[in-house]
DNA sequence: ACTTGTCAGCTTGTCTGACAAATTGCCCAG
DNA sequence: CTGGGCAATTTGTCAGACAAGCTGACAAGT
């Protein structure tokens, strides 16, 4: 077994995460959520998973705390720890926490569901857009256009874009959520702006959705917008080789 | 000035955290948020924390080792604990953790986000539902409907049919998202569906909403399903109080 | 038989002190 | 001026101890 960086066959090959407590705290939550236990269990004793693992108390107490903080257990004093009903509902997450990637073959479902947001985000900025949201937004579908035509990098202007247009929906949660989503995706507006794919056109037409949007907006055309954002989330997703998941009713 | 239970103006009238460790999270957090710790700065070294708050340093580590986990700062062995560039962006959450209150004002704003969700998730389902997911849309319709004629208590049932609705949309992110926010509802369902709202119709024009939105989505109208889940929502709202935000455009 | 009060053991929360590992800045030799 | 190396600083981990709170059993009383 001339192996030296290799995963072995232990069960220990879950690190991705950094230090001690990150390994117990993914070994834990990995544990959890195949079952090992359920919710309303209490999990072992600190004295316990001390032993078990061959660590400190600081490092069980901070794998621990991180638990909590997931949202997976929640603590009693003089009682111990306990799995909650709905482990992972306390916050949202698009990477689980154990393994910090998110899985190539989500990608899909994810950019359905920025599709969703941003469609509705679009829709509401439609409505609500005033002068200020208005000049926000031209301003940076102007920088994107000098991007475009000098060959430059665009990508903070498309983030502007699209800050402008949450800005413009007035809605706090949706404008968090929507960047929120957004960050998820910086690799993929880099390509769309890379000198690279300048020569096919991704940039250009990345551009001409642009126009579309902001037009719809504009006009206060609310149903068009809403399509606008939406087909320029998919076609973004086409663009970097993520199929849209077919649409046929099975019945 | 006889107030006895009133915050006092100094600034350590923000428990609402269990704990030494969570309240001088909080304590961080806010200051954090507040602007004190530019992102990138170096917050204090824990032993300056120790000698400020007079508490240990196990204390400050496992506050430092929340706010890590919430996204806030990010700790590097031998140099220190950074504030991130984009403080609160590692995840997403409806309440503030320092707060663990979502403030009412805000209500209107979460609901629209939960409106746009469910509409666009009612309109996948439309387009994707099989005949498994109807027909676990239909028994939850059913329960419903005999708790509504009973007099019992549906929000169970109420729980099955969104969460029917988030199964036949085939997107797992999707639906951990609308769970995720229903979750922060269940007061509100509670609301709709007791003894007392059986007299004024709540529940009967729930269920109303919910037959459209069924109807719709047995039907195949993408369209047509999204408006009724929207409507849904918003008509929810407006029974519980919440008024849904005037769309005027302001130009 | 049932209730109630007490208590001992266990578990988490906090404190203290120490050492290991990693980073940073500075001094100094070249 | 440049580079290496050293020392101070800082976080990560370990070990032991006590305080605070919970649980279950047991004894006393009704």
């Amino acid at each position: 077994m001339p192996s030296t960086t290799a995963p072995t066959n232990d069960d220990s090959a879950l690190p991705r995460a950094t230090g001690l407590s990150g390994m117990l705290a993914a070994r834990l939550a990995t544990a959890i959520r195949a079952g090992a236990f359920r919710p309303g269990d209490r999990l072992p004793t600190e004295k316990q998973l001390v032993e078990q693992y061959g660590v400190s108390r600081a490092v069980v107490r901070e794998a621990i705390a991180r638990l909590k903080a997931d949202g997976f257990v929640d603590t009693r004093q003089g009682a111990g720890a306990f799995v909650v009903a709905k482990p992972g509902m306390a916050n949202f997450r698009i990477a689980p926490s154990d393994t910090g990637r998110i899985a190539p073959a989500d990608l899909a479902h994810i950019f359905e569901l920025r599709g969703v947001i941003e469609a509705g985000m679009a829709e509401l900025a439609a409505k609500r857009r005033n002068v200020a949201d208005l000049a926000a937004l031209e301003t940076a579908f102007a920088r994107m256009q000098q991007a475009l035509e000098s060959g430059e990098d665009g990508a903070s202007a498309d983030d502007s874009f699209h800050a402008a247009i949450a800005t413009a929906a007035h809605n706090p949660y949706l404008a968090q959520f929507a960047t929120f989503l957004a960050q998820h995706f910086s690799a993929t507006r880099a390509l769309t702006w890379a000198a690279s794919a300048r020569d096919d056109g991704s940039a250009a037409a990345a551009q001409a959705e642009h126009a579309r949007l902001l037009a719809a907006i504009e006009a206060g055309a609310a149903e068009e917008a809403a399509r606008a954002a939406r087909d320029h989330i998919f076609a973004a997703a086409a663009r970097h080789g993520v199929a849209a998941k077919e649409n046929s009713v099975k019945d």
